[in-house]
DNA sequence: TTGCTGTATTTTATAAATAAAAAACAGTTG
DNA sequence: CAACTGTTTTTTATTTATAAAATACAGCAA
């Protein structure tokens, strides 16, 4: 099972080698030097050779010095098949824990090991540690040295702490907007949003699960308008915890959703208004609602 | 060089397990079960038999069955000597990255091999990566794969950030703060930092360098009075900052903490009147001098 | 010079092997 | 059956080996 030693960054150069001389080139042309293409493909010049010399072996260019001659165009037989290459370790492991998460099988206070992790994933153990010392940032997992990996409890005052940051950081998101000029192109867009809302709310029955979007694209915005990085790897942390605890338990979902949408709507309305006051009373209002309804998720 | 694979965690139980015995048993007495012991130390029971073993060996106890007699006592021939044992790879790394950083060995955009900092550093690459993807939670470091890592470089705009979350993070704790109990215990520590802060100030041409620690002891103090993880994982960043870019620049560090000791004082000052609104312009006025005294620093 | 090629060296990513430690299992005894 | 011991199985920590890729070096030609 080799698999993931096999020279990934060299076939994926080929592949779009290959396409780019279909695209750009045709027989009798000549390719550019080495160096040029390493930088054109962000690979190293090593690799370059390689697939040059590879290229060679299927008669697509001949070589001679510096100059590099197309003598056939290729065609789809000559490409490697790069779907049955998995996708980047990195990925596999995330994906792979995060499923356990939301399908219940790793709960606050569970243990779990590496290896087995590494083994489920069809990852290594390396690749498994790193993500999870990643992760770890979430202060979803702590780990004591020789023992396992250990879910934390999840409890009250973490979430207490949680809210109390995303009520300093959106509050202050709030007043950054509201002092943006007139003719700002955020006001658009605000506007947009506030009618892609209003739209949901008028399909609350059947799309009630494309509130999720919506509030990612206000956060966004409001990021964009007055970008800081910490304010936005928070807010990873807390989109995260959020579907931590919501995804096994649905049931109350579109009751949750439509308050918030109405909630989004009110808040989003007063801004639009220049009603500072009053849409910072509405977000209050909303964050004490996302807060308790987490509570009432998280602490059954 | 086989040093790091030995048996650190047994060495260690043997030297506290004969340290115990020396502090609560004499000859004849008999110690409790493995699991006791296991429990008491935090090991497994692994280890805690091969421990009894060793002490076998040495004709300290004798066991039969589920008793363990003492025989003779032990003395300091019988202790590894754990001077040599070299500390934890973690530690071991951390220590001689951050030394690096403050000889201006790494200055930002300078790239590092992993390999490299491992054989400086004594210990393995796998301890190196650890510890920098670790690390990169303080922004400093980036990587790409199969690409070295980076310092990043340390622009304007990241200060900003920094100091506006600071900003927002302090104001908040003053607000906190100020709202305390009468009785409660805090204001009597804050008044206590007042005075060595006070102290510092009369002999501030000798101490200057003392002034870190009041600073640290500050913060402290407003994280006790309302604990939140979040900002304290932030103050972790902002500290690391510091550190970093002023440990090159000592030139001016006098006058930098003279100034500072004295918005302290004024801050504390005007909390201790309960004078909110004074304290609020006092911290205003303190973090701004912060923030202009780091970009004079580091945009050099 | 500059920009290139060919070759050699270094470094990262990954696997595989192994020692140390932890955890699980199976009996035994009071 | 509860608490223990002796034994076995897993798991983590660490080292070593190696393929893939990146980087550095040396020399050549315009």
């Amino acid at each position: 099972m080799l698999v993931s030693r096999k020279n990934f960054v060299f076939q994926k150069l080929v592949n779009t080698l290959l396409e780019h001389i279909i695209k750009n080139y045709k027989v009798d042309d000549s390719l550019p030097s080495d160096v040029v293409l390493a930088n054109q493909f962000s690979v190293s010049r090593t690799t370059v050779r390689k697939a040059v010399e590879y290229l060679e072996e299927l008669d697509i260019l001949v070589k001679s010095g510096a100059t590099k001659t197309l003598i056939a165009m290729p065609n789809s037989e000559h490409f490697f098949d790069v779907s049955k290459q998995s996708k980047p370790k990195e990925k596999l492991v995330e994906e792979y824990f995060l499923t356990l998460i939301q399908h219940g099988k790793l709960k606050p206070g569970d243990k779990f090991s590496e290896l087995e992790l590494a083994r489920q994933s069809d990852t290594s153990t390396v690749a498994v540690r790193e993500f999870l010392i990643r992760f770890s940032r979430f202060g979803l997992i702590e780990k004591n040295p020789r023992s396992q990996w250990k879910m934390k409890k999840f409890d009250e005052a973490f979430v207490d702490q949680l809210y109390e940051i995303r009520h300093l950081f959106e509050m202050h998101s709030l007043s950054n907007f509201i002092q943006l000029p007139e003719d700002s192109e955020y006001w658009q867009q605000l506007n947009d949003l506030f009618i892609e809302h209003k739209n949901l709310s008028l399909k609350m029955e059947t799309c009630y699960d494309d509130f999720p979007r919506l509030d990612q694209k206000l956060h966004g915005l409001l990021q964009r308008a007055h970008p800081n990085q910490f304010v936005n790897e928070f807010y990873d942390i807390i989109s995260f915890v959020f579907h931590y605890h919501y995804q096994w338990d649905r049931s109350a979902e579109r009751e949750r959703n439509t308050l918030a949408v109405q909630e989004h709507l009110d808040f989003i309305g007063k801004m639009l208004m220049k009603d500072y006051r009053g849409a910072a009373v509405a977000l209050e209002r909303h964050l004490n609602t996302a807060k308790q309804s987490l509570k009432d998720t998280a602490m059954l």
